[in-house]
RNA sequence: GGGGAGUUACCGAAGCGGUCAAACGGGUCAGACUGUAAAUCUGAUGGCUCUGCCUUCGCAGGUUCGAAUCCUGCACUCCCCA
């Protein structure tokens, strides 16, 4: 099977500016492949992975891929898909972005010396030197302002804001923004004799613009390649939750965090994220399929996702962390475990440091022990919880309000594990013991 | 400027002198069920040293044995007429 009929089966293509000939032109020689990310933060989320993964497979396919972090495109803001102007980043985040957003693509992409060695570049380094005068005359005279005005990502936004108020009209920076990743194409076929453009759909008017440019520079054929938006069955965007954005990097979203995420994917979504996001073979995803179909309640096929996603965003250790953090969450009792241990599993969870005087004697209270750890407003909700049995220590549903916690109920060295309700978790560290 | 209505716990909304920590609905939190889903059902939902006590019904005073409920003043909100 060739590389694109296997994209057009994960369901990774969306449009191609050559449906007939790409397939061939792919399979003829390695090819050169480009796509661009923006540093709006200094880590990628689960809106960047998709690209990530795309280039990934271009490069297993033996192609070369280059990730152009948008040094000088993030300075002015991609109006594509977005309702408002957007805000402007100060060069010195941009700096800091770009920095991480480096570390994390070497998960995804072998940028050691070979013939499909993956590039990391940033487009403010051939887009910085230009002048405005030079940029005017020689970029800026090839497009035509009504070929502009007609792609839809200044339609959209020209029309009047009425209905929503939320299109307030656009600057003049963010009209240009095309020009600027229109150029990087070109530049990119120059200097690296990179020849296709890939995106996420709404990146379709900024790749063709790209082909536009290159043609009228210098007469020369490039292509383009953009995959669907990832989206779940009711149209909101993949990768969201209630407390913000799925980040690939361990600090804004653990290990745990991010495994849970993909546990919890509708069975609706599974099977396009499966085929999308996963480099399992397609028996193994149609299996997969077909243990769905059957089975729903195993939700073998989301197990598998989080797995397969989790190893490659974190690493084996990343996955193991997750899977033991889930053990616990979900039931296991806990005891012997090590400070450092739980420390790891509980990362998320918020936690309380108390002096270990307080487990002396009779111990602490348990209703007062829940207050401590954040978990109940008021010892009326806590004693409340516990009479409901909704409280647990280490794990272990608490009996009665008489219940203390001493030395002997630590579930390390100095840390007592509790939680009220399903998976409300909070951490009672007890110092100088 | 004149006339009217309102201000109650997280939100909406009852209450019109004692039995009001305050009905009911929503939300929230727990429990059961379940697929770490949805729906459903059950319970809880001011605080505490909890068979009792303390602080709440816009704010400040007053009447009364006793007020969220009556009176006076103040603040804010809404409606109608100019």
């Amino acid at each position: 099977m060739s590389f694109l009929t296997d994209l057009r089966w994960r369901g990774l293509v969306h449009q191609t500016t050559d449906d007939a000939g790409l397939d061939a032109w792919l399979e003829a020689k390695p090819r050169t492949v480009y796509a661009g990310f923006d540093p709006t933060a200094d880590s990628l989320h689960v809106g960047s992975l998709l690209g990530l993964i795309v280039l990934r497979r271009f490069q297993q396919a033996g192609h070369a891929p280059i990730a152009v972090v948008g040094g000088a495109t993030g300075m002015i803001g991609d109006p594509s898909g977005k309702s408002a102007e957007r805000n402007l980043l100060s060069k010195d985040q941009l700096a800091a972005n770009i920095e991480g957003m480096a570390a994390q693509m070497r998960r995804f992409l072998d940028f050691e010396p070979g013939s499909c060695q993956a590039r990391l570049l940033n487009n403010h380094d051939w887009t910085g030197p230009w002048s405005y005068l030079d940029f005017l005359r020689d970029v800026g005279k090839n497009f035509p302002v009504n070929v502009m005005l007609a792609k839809d990502s200044v339609k959209s936004r020209l029309g009047r804001g009425d209905d929503d108020g939320a299109s307030g009209g656009m600057s003049y920076t963010e009209f240009s923004y095309m020009l600027l990743q229109a150029y990087d194409f070109v530049h990119l076929h120059q200097s690296y004799g990179c020849e296709l453009q890939a995106g996420g759909s709404d990146q379709w008017g900024n790749i063709t613009a790209g082909i536009d440019l290159a043609r009228r520079m210098h007469g020369a054929q490039l292509y383009g390649l953009t995959w669907p938006l990832l989206t779940k069955s009711d149209g909101s965007k993949m990768g969201k939750t209630e407390s913000g954005a799925v980040w690939l990097s361990a600090e804004r979203t653990s290990p745990y965090q991010f495994f849970q995420y993909w546990v919890n994917v509708d069975d609706a979504d599974v099977g396009g994220c499966l085929r999308m996001l996963t480099e399992l073979s397609h028996d193994e995803i149609e299996s997969l399929d077909a243990e769905r179909a059957e089975d729903a309640a195993a939700r073998a096929s989301q197990k598998r996702l989080a797995e397969e996603l989790t190893r490659l965003v974190h690493g084996a250790e990343g996955l193991a962390a997750a899977e033991r953090a889930t053990q616990i969450f979900f039931g296991a009792e806990i005891s012997d475990l090590s400070d450092a241990q739980l420390g790891q599993i509980f990362a998320d969870v918020p936690s309380k440091q108390l002096p270990a005087t307080m487990l002396a004697g009779e111990g602490l209270p348990i209703a007062d022990a829940l207050v401590e750890a954040g978990l109940a407003k008021s010892k009326g909700e806590a004693r409340r919880a516990v009479e409901q049995g909704g409280a647990y220590l280490n794990n272990r549903r608490i009996a009665g309000l008489d219940a203390r916690i001493t030395a002997a109920d630590l579930a390390s060295e100095t840390v007592a594990v509790l939680r009220s309700g399903k998976k409300r978790y909070a951490l009672l560290k007890f110092d100088g013991a």
